[in-house]
DNA sequence: CTCCATGCAAAATATTTGCAATTCA
DNA sequence: TGAATTGCAAATATTTTGCATGGAG
């Protein structure tokens, strides 16, 4: 997914295009970790100056409301933001140095089916992430 | 695992029973659905009205470090507390009525052997939440 | 009697809202 | 041009800290 996707989508429901939310696009879409609000908004500063924080929540929020990026939880905190995966895609997060990894997890039907069968729910969705390693850092160490 | 259990592991870490603990730990106990502070806070003021909004916080934060209680994160947030799981259990949780179960996860092992293998990432550890919606909220639509 | 624990008030964070000025289309 | 967007300041919400008092052991 490039730049100009995101920001054709952006505009597809309405939006402009403004300097603000190119500069937070182009930041969320390049990030290897997940950032938090602030650190969007001192990593989007870097292109346009003029940029105020507020309209980084606002533009975080849109772009999470049309799925192109999504909220990481973390023990530490559940600020953090970064790319959205496609379809069934779960995340994968490094304990060392944040780096975030995509993964398919099409695999979970059959455990969801047996949970449901044991406790009566009707299972609508859900959420997986792991930690780990990357390869880098269990080198590193 | 019963109250007096919690209290005698919170005193074995060289806690004091005090009203306001024992207040707090009875209705993290006793509760179907995960609570914010402010939640904990409100029911547990009807056993000890004299408790504050801190205490209930810096309770909280004593039995998730014993492991009695975990966070239960959301979508519209991460602040709601919920008595822990044993072992390898996950959290299912009713997006109607809030009701939470928890449920043996053992079989994602070998999800976690393709993974890492695919990645590279050293696998440490996990976090799935189940949503969906309960018995009761199934027939009651 | 000795500390640990408490509640209050205040500080520190994090996020949202109101609004006049700006700017994209 | 005109409505959407912005940044600022201020309001809210959430969580943490300092400290004098109170209470468990």
């Amino acid at each position: 997914m490039s730049l100009d996707s995101w920001l054709t989508q952006l505009q597809s429901t309405g939006c402009r295009i403004t300097a603000a939310r190119r500069a937070v696009t182009e930041v969320m879409q390049s990030t290897e970790r997940a950032l938090t609000p602030v650190e969007v908004y001192d990593a989007a500063r870097k292109r346009d100056p003029r940029l105020g924080l507020v309209t980084v929540y606002r533009t975080l929020e849109k772009l999470e409301s049309l799925g192109l990026i999504q909220r990481v939880h973390h023990e530490q905190g559940c600020q953090a933001f970064l790319r959205a995966g496609e379809g069934h895609q779960h995340l994968l997060l490094c304990e060392r140095c944040g780096r975030a990894v995509l993964f398919d997890g099409d695999d979970l039907e059959a455990l969801f089916a047996r949970v449901g069968e044991q406790t009566g729910f009707e299972i609508k969705s859900h959420w997986l992430q792991l930690y780990g390693l990357c390869q880098d850092c269990r080198t590193d160490l």
